[in-house]
Formats: structure tokens, C-alpha cells, sequence
DNA sequence: GACTTTTAAATGTCAGACAAATAAAAATTT
DNA sequence: AAATTTTTATTTGTCTGACATTTAAAAGTC
């Protein structure tokens, strides 16, 4: 843990970065104890104040948990898995709100990296993952439901295709697109899509996972993809000339 | 902006989640200004430190910038595709380093990502991706490369194939894959690793692409990464028996 | 009108204090 | 001696108040 100042930034920052620098470097372990806050800032030669807005940076991103108490500190965080998807889902989601990206370059990045991990996924699903599957194909068959439940139904039917992969670094970058798109494209074709055909593609790729053929899932995608791009062409359309 | 409190967290998590969740929601859009910290502790009913470590904790996820002065203050951040990118990076190396992940899972992952958007490459490669990846294989070449040199050049190679699909939201999504499991494999793989079967299988995906011909470029990166999975057992297998 | 100076507002930083949680040590009771 | 309770020390969480620094606008000057 170095004191090498860094351009002319925050101290805050700079101390987070030198921090950051030490447990990427492996100099500090997971579950590591920082040295108190009172000892950093006497390292640093900083104030309490900045050395805390400096951990505040870090516990944001996941890195550090803090513990009140005698034998409590700062401790580095084991990043999990889940914490990373929820950065990432967070990521994702405002990166595609704020950049004005288009419905069709999202539909097609989301498409490809679902059809990237199809091939494996239908080597290796389980019998739960398909019957997942199966299950919120039921779901979205039932005549009551609404717009809300069918979008959260139909993302979780497409993880547990990602998951099917059984990869857990897959499934971490795909799960955090598709989630964060899925919203997305439910927003613009939530008023013109019609739930039978959607259920039926849905069928196409349950079949096709449980016969283990790669090769059908990987159309079927497409199909959605091209379904998916059609019906938001349409309802462009339709609001260019709304008679 | 609402008050809410939120389970027994910290008061600075508190207001972070609920200055984010107006970021998300939309009720403070891009370049918005956000009342001063003054201000703000006067909304939240707390002390000006404890908003800034709210702040700092917005600004680390660059949900925030701050700038100094009477026109100064703290202005929602348009997340760019850069700042996007280098967090993610962060975040998989991290990952990776902490979570045990097996190299076969790591490469399994990186190749099914990038074999995803081999196809648009190939329709959209530009003459300069193209040139550069040439030039890259052109460096690697050289003799006198040092072998940080080589991984660097690597990951140029790959990631102007990942840039050729012209779409920014894949390249997001794998640059910050393969940028942050290139090291990993790099070092395992480092001292047994053929050079020249290295060059051959990026000089026949530079061919593919030029020739547009997504099949070969497929081929190509499957047997690069079967060449990478065999250098890993290898090595794995000589520090079983050193002899 | 152009330039310089002043001023006000905002973040950045500091110092010192107290509250609250927590585990270990000490004291007390059984 | 063992179990329980109390004390104590350590550490993070929070507050108050202050000053430094930066910056743009307002005021003043030529």
C-alpha cells in the first residue's frame, strides 16, 4: 500500500485507487484487515474524514465490508458472484438509457451472446432447468397475467437457458445483459407482440434443449431475434403514421 | 428523492441507494444538477460528511461527477461506454482472482463469447480493424518481443476482431471479458506456448475476415482455444511431475 | 467597452468530539 | 472453580464547526 499520489484528483480518490491497487495486486488477501481507519489516515497523512470517503468508494464497488466493534475494521470483500451481476445489471441498464443505443443494435448484442452460449447449454442442462423452463412457459400461457409478470417470466425462462450453460463466468456476463435489455425491449413491444407466438418459439427451444440439439435452439433464437426486431419496426411505424 | 430509509444499513448507503434510484428511475436525468451538499443534509436530515460519503460511493460507480466553484456541485454523469468498460474490467478480474475459478471455465467462456460475435465481424470488419490486426501479427512476429509485450499485442488482436462487429454494446460486453481473462491465460500459459501456432491461427482469422468467410474464423478460434486448454493441461501436467 | 478586483458559492480538507457496537478482559456471584 | 455480569478498550458511524481552494459572476476601475 503505497502512498504514490496520482495527478492531481481527490485525496479520497487517490487513496481508494493506491488501496484498490493493493488488493488487485494480491498484496491484500481476501478477508484481509485493512488497518484502522485512525492508522490509515496516519499513513496517508490525511484526515479521518478523507480516509473514510476514500472507503466509501471502495465499499460501493464491493471491495471492502466494514465491522463496528473492538475486534471490527475494514475487511476485503471475496467480490461474489452475485454482487457482480447486480453492478453489472446496474452498468448495463444505464450505459443502454443513457447513450441512446439502438433497439436494434441491444436486440442483436443480447441475441448473440444467448445464441454464444445455446451449443453448451444443450449439452449440459439439467432436468431442473428444464423444467424451469417448462414451468414459466405454463406461466406465460395463463390468460391473466400481466404485461409485468410476463416480462419477469420470460427473463427468467432466458436464464435458465445462460444458466444451462453451466458456466458460471458465462452466466455472469450474459445474465447481466439479458437482464438488463430484457426491460428494454419489453417497453417497446409490450403493445404489439402477441404472447402465442412468443410461447410458441419459447416451446421450440424447451424441445430442442431437452432432444440436446444445438442446432434447433440456435434457429429458434434467431427466429425470436428476428421476431423481436420485426415487431419493433412495426410499432415504429405505427407511430409515424398512428391512422 | 425520497427519504426512505432502508433496513438498518448506513446512513451514507441509505442516501446513496436513494439518489441512485432517482438516477434510475429517470427523475434526475443526464447533466442534472443535484442540490448542493448543503443543501442535501438539510433533505436528509444528517451532517454534510455523511452526504459526501454518499457521494463518494456514487461517484466511484461514476454515477456522479463534482466540480468546483460558485457554479460547481455534484451532476449525474451520462455513463460512457469507456467508464463502462474499465469498471467491468475491474470487476471480472477480480472475480476471477477471488473465486477459484478453473482455467478451463475461464477459456471456456471467453472463446463462447467472442465465436459469438465472429459472424458480424466478418460481415463488418473495416479495412483498418483488419490493418490493425495484421499489424498486430506483424509485432508478434518480431523476435525480440517481450512476452508482457505479446499479451499486450494479444489482446489488441482479439479485441479489434471483437470491435469489427461493430456494435458497442458487444463490445462492451467482451472487451472487458476478454481484456480481463486474457492476463489470467497469459500467465498460465506463458512459458510453454508456441509462438509461431499462435501467429499461424491469428494470421487464419485475419485471412477469414478479409475473405469474409464467418466458418473459418469459428474454426479458427475454436482450435485456438483448444490449443490454449491443451497448453494448460500440459503445463498442469509438468508441475505434477517436474522431472 | 475592456480589464481588473472583489465577492459569493460550492466542494475539498481538517480537527475534535461523541455515539454505538463489539469483543476481550476484569470483576462478581454462585 | 465455573458461570455470569460488568467494565473497558477499540473501532466504525455520525456530528459540529472551521478553513482552504476553486470558480464564475458581480462590482469596480481605467
Amino acid at each position: 500500500m503505497k502512498t504514490a499520489p496520482r495527478k492531481t484528483a481527490d485525496l479520497s480518490a487517490q487513496i481508494a485507487h493506491a488501496i484498490r491497487d493493493a488488493i488487485v495486486s494480491g498484496e491484500l488477501i481476501v478477508d484481509a484487515r485493512l488497518p484502522s481507519e485512525a492508522e490509515l489516515s496516519e499513513q496517508f497523512q490525511v484526515s479521518r474524514p478523507t480516509v473514510r470517503e476514500a472507503l466509501k468508494r471502495l465499499a460501493a464497488q464491493s471491495l471492502i465490508r466494514t465491522q463496528r466493534g473492538a475486534t471490527g475494521g475494514a475487511f476485503v470483500n471475496r467480490l461474489s458472484f452475485e454482487d457482480a451481476y447486480s453492478q453489472q445489471i446496474t452498468t448495463s441498464t444505464l450505459l443502454l438509457s443513457m447513450n441512446a443505443v439502438s433497439f436494434d443494435t441491444a436486440c442483436e448484442a443480447r441475441y448473440a451472446l444467448e445464441r454464444a452460449c445455446a451449443p453448451l447449454s444443450a449439452q449440459r442442462r439439467t432436468a431442473d432447468q428444464l423444467a424451469t423452463m417448462r414451468a414459466e412457459i405454463f406461466r406465460q400461457a395463463q390468460p391473466g397475467l400481466t404485461d409485468e409478470a410476463f416480462c419477469a417470466s420470460d427473463v427468467t425462462f432466458h436464464r435458465a437457458l445462460v444458466d444451462g450453460a453451466d458456466n458460471p463466468v458465462l452466466s455472469y456476463q450474459l445474465a447481466g445483459a439479458v437482464e438488463a435489455m430484457q426491460p428494454l425491449m419489453n417497453m417497446i413491444t409490450f403493445t404489439a407482440r402477441s404472447r402465442e407466438e412468443i410461447i410458441a418459439m419459447h416451446t421450440r427451444i424447451a424441445d430442442a434443449l431437452e432432444a440436446r440439439d444445438a442446432d434447433i435452439v440456435d434457429t429458434a433464437l434467431v427466429d425470436l431475434e428476428h421476431y423481436t426486431q420485426q415487431l419493433a419496426h412495426d410499432v415504429a411505424e405505427r407511430k409515424r403514421k398512428p391512422a
